[in-house]
Parts: C-alpha cells; sequence; structure tokens
RNA sequence: GCGGGGAUGGCCCAGGUGGUAAGGCGACAGCCUGCUAAGCUGUUGGCGCUACGCGCCGCGUGGGUUCAAAUCCCACUCCCCGCGCCA
C-alpha cells in the first residue's frame, strides 16, 4: 500500500511511476478524486456529530417539554448522519478498493523496459566449465540416472509435478543443509513457516489482489497455499510494534510453494523447472527505512554467495520496471548459467519492498527517538531447490551421463557423484 | 468437536446499575542538581479542517436498542485453559 498523503501531496511522483510500469494513471485519478470526496463527506459529517452530541450532551440536564424537543431534533440529526454515513462508508471502501490496486513507486534506478529483454546486467560471475561433449538439458540428464518420474507424476497429479528420486532427494537435503549453515553465519533465523495462510496474510504481502490467478485455494475455508515463504514471513510480524534495537531482523524459511502458472502456457513444459509444487529456501529481512537500500545490496551478495559457493555461474539484472512486482520498488534476479540450455535462467528474486508491505500488514517499529514508524520490508530466494538441482545436473554433467556433486555438498551428501 | 475464561491507547490494567476512557509502566521532552540516580512537569491512538487552534472517531469485528453505548441485546472472529479426537 502507498501513503494515501503520498498521492495528496506529491501526485506526480506516483504518476511517473505508473507511466514506467507502463500501467493505466487513471487508477491514481480516480483515488484521487474518491479521496477529495471522502474528505468533504466525512467534514459534513463531523459537523453534524458536533450538533448531535452537543444537544445529547443537554439532554441530561433537561427537563419536561424543552427535553422532549431536544429528543425530537437530535432524532433528526441522527438520521440525517446515518445517511451520510452510508455516503462516506461506500467512498472509504472504493478508496481501500483502489488504493490497494496502486503498485509500490519504483525507485529511481530501476531500468524502464517492457520485458525482461529490457533487464540490465549488472554483473557476471564465474565462467561455464569447459565441456568437450554436447551439454544435455537436465530433463534428459534426470531422467537418465532416474532423479526423477515425471509420467507418474503426471498421472496421479498432472502436468507441471515431479517424483524426486534417488540421489535428487539427497540432493534437495545436502542443499537445504548447505544453505542454512551459511544463513545461519550470516545472522538469519531459520524457520519452518506454514504454507497454509488466510487471505489477509496474501493480501498484506502484495499477493492479492494482484497475483490472484497463480494462487490455489483451499475449498470452503479462508486458506490459501502459499507460491513463496515471503508471505508467512512478511505477515509474521503483522500488528506488531518491533523497536528499533532488533532491526534488521533477519529471517530464512524453508518450504514447499504451490503456483497454478497460470498464463505460463507452453513455457518450459518439461522437467522440474517450471512447476505448480516446489521447495524453497526463502529470505526475508525487516530493517529501518534509512537502510532499506543498503540492505537490499547485502542481501543480494548473501544470494551470491549461494551460488558462489556451488561454483555456479551466474549473472545479475536489474529487472526492468514492466516486470516488477506490485510490492517491489526495485528488485534484483540471479540467472544461472544452465549449459544444457546454452542461457542464463533465473533462479534468485531478490527485492526491496520499502514500507509497502508494512503499510498492509501494519508491521510498525519505535525509532530512537520514539516515534512509531512503518518498517522496511526486503526478500530474497536464497535456494530454489528444483531450480537449484536443475542448475548442478547441467553445469556438473559429464560425458559418460553422470554429474559430479559441487564440492560444497559434499560434505552433506556423503558423496561425490551421481551416476 | 464440547465446556470455561478473555480481547480497552506502545505494554499492563480499571470502568460494566448507559451521560461520553482512570491509573500504572515504559518512551520522549523540559526543569532541578557539579555528573549519574532520584524527584517534579508536560507529551505519548487515528482522522478531518479555513491547523500554535477546532472538531470528529476510537474500548476485538459487524449489527441492534437509545436523545446518548466501553457499558445493554444479537451474531461473528481470534487468543488462553481444560476435555475429547489425532500424526
Amino acid at each position: 500500500m502507498i501513503d494515501i498523503e503520498l498521492i495528496r501531496k506529491a501526485p506526480e511522483v506516483v504518476r511517473e511511476s505508473l507511466k514506467k510500469r507502463n500501467m493505466e494513471e487513471r487508477i491514481l485519478d480516480e483515488v484521487i478524486a474518491v479521496d477529495n470526496e471522502w474528505r468533504r463527506t466525512l467534514t459534513d459529517i463531523n459537523l453534524m456529530r458536533k450538533d448531535r452530541n452537543e444537544l445529547a450532551r443537554a439532554i441530561a440536564s433537561l427537563a419536561g417539554e424543552e427535553r422532549e424537543k431536544a429528543i425530537l431534533h437530535t432524532r433528526e440529526i441522527s438520521n440525517g448522519i446515518a445517511r451520510k454515513e452510508e455516503e462516506l462508508k461506500a467512498l472509504e471502501e472504493r478508496r481501500s478498493y483502489l488504493l490497494a490496486r496502486v503498485p509500490n513507486v519504483l525507485l529511481p534506478s530501476v531500468p524502464y523496459g517492457r520485458s525482461d529483454d529490457d533487464n540490465v546486467e549488472v554483473k557476471r560471475w564465474g565462467t561455464a566449465r569447459a565441456m568437450d561433449f554436447e551439454p544435455k538439458d537436465h530433463v534428459d540428464i534426470g531422467l537418465a540416472l532416474d532423479l526423477f518420474d515425471l509420467e507418474r507424476a503426471a498421472k496421479v497429479s498432472g502436468a507441471r509435478f515431479f517424483y524426486l528420486k534417488n540421489d535428487a532427494v539427497l540432493l534437495e537435503f545436502a542443499l537445504v543443509r548447505y544453505a542454512f549453515d551459511i544463513l545461519q553465519r550470516e545472522g538469519f533465523v531459520p524457520i519452518i513457516p506454514p504454507v497454509l495462510t488466510r487471505e489477509s496474510a496474501l493480501f498484506g504481502t502484495g499477493f492479492l489482489p494482484f497475483g490472484e490467478e497463480n494462487i490455489y485455494r483451499i475449498k470452503d475455508e479462508d486458506l490459501c497455499l502459499v507460491g513463496t515463504a515471503e508471505v508467512p514471513l512478511g505477515a509474521m510480524h503483522s500488528n506488531e510494534i518491533l523497536s528499533y534495537k532488533e532491526l534488521p531482523k533477519r529471517y530464512a524459511g524453508f518450504s514447499t510453494c504451490f503456483r497454478t502458472e497460470a498464463g505460463a502456457h507452453g513455457k518450459d513444459t518439461k522437467g522440474i523447472f517450471r512447476v505448480h509444487q516446489f521447495d524453497k529456501i526463502e529470505m526475508f529481512k525487516y530493517c529501518l527505512p534509512e537502510e532499506s537500500e543498503s540492505e537490499h545490496e547485502k542481501l543480494l551478495q548473501t544470494a551470491e554467495r549461494f551460488y558462489q559457493g556451488l561454483e555456479i555461474p551466474y549473472r545479475v539484472v536489474s529487472v526492468c520496471s514492466n516486470e516488477l512486482g506490485a510490492s517491489a520498488a526495485k528488485k534484483y534476479d540471479i540467472e544461472a548459467f544452465m549449459p544444457g540450455q546454452g542461457m542464463y535462467r533465473e533462479v534468485v528474486s531478490c527485492s526491496n519492498c520499502l514500507d509497502y508491505q508494512a503499510r498492509r500488514l501494519m508491521i510498525r517499529y519505535r525509532s530512537k527517538d520514539g516515534e512509531i514508524r512503518y518498517v522496511h520490508t526486503l526478500n530474497s530466494t536464497a535456494i530454489a531447490v528444483e531450480r537449484t538441482i536443475v542448475a548442478i545436473l547441467e553445469n556438473y554433467q559429464q560425458k559418460d551421463g553422470s554429474a559430479l556433486v559441487p564440492e560444497a555438498l559434499q560434505p552433506f551428501m556423503g558423496k561425490e557423484m551421481i551416476k
């Protein structure tokens, strides 16, 4: 949620941001119009309420005909107020509805662009391993090594599901253990959160109403399957007031993630790269407003560390205006090099949401000078397990069809090779 | 699922026979003292406006009764404690 005060005082800032996102500006004009009407109506009501209160107070000390008269008059005023209050309520609802649909204001450093192609590469790390053979993609490698069963998953659950098997299972647990090793050193509190949350948690983190079609819902209950641990980690401190002393707060949550992948028809239909259910470790930070931009850079560095440790080449892109989620004011993606596909593919998404989620979730802190303000929130993938398995298989494949285990994982895996 | 208890400002907690939120703690500011502590004073929910002021709203949520509701009535939500069931 952006601050209504910002819309009142500097609507041009919001307008520019909407333009940059290639979104309709009409919503902004409507918010302004409705807000003006709301304020006028509220002022009217306040005056009427004042009259009523004065009369009601006087009645206590009146008697007889005077009292009767006053009661009658007050009743009239009350009826008038009730009518106006209905108008006010409707305006308020309309304003909230609209305001909840205005995306976050972009930071100035976000590059303008219309598609992924306009993302700006800001860094490249590592070099692809030399291969004196034609690299295979993860599907071929994995099927040959019996690491997953996609056909039976399709039979049981449908397209975009998988059974992970054999060493792939060990690899997953090794990755998880590896990640939490690093995360604890970096001061993140390990968490396993609920993967079913109320709608309010999804709304608060900005996945509703913007990502409605991507969410699985539980029938007849106010519960949804989360698409990322960002939801329960962000909502964890909703309606709380933290102390500036405990900021920044860092959490790392392991969770299964569920996504309908609506609108992704035809994209990455094979394998385990884009699926309805996968496991992921997500980092989440709550911090002081003045520190969120530097914390964002730090968070990116932490995310990079996982791939550096695995010795997987990657690049970092600054995601362009059109591709940013509603909550994010700025976002970096890490894309790992996938030799089998001959391209860089997204494995990490690292966002700064400023106070956008904090406003929706009512997460505040008491500052050193005693003021209560909204915190800033940031989130980033640490390890998206299945995608990282894809990257490992493609980068560590060998001529004979086997795949090496990255050195950093060997202690957790108990073996050096998958064959 | 059944029974009982509870929800009030940053936190704790009063009010409960309807008349318009008391007190404590903490925090912040000021005063006082050579410094610290103590002490004293003030501030410390949200919103609107023709803004050193005026007013409105606010006691879990939504309705109702009333001139007037934290207080009475109805429904709901969440939390806690027992019991039952259960991985």
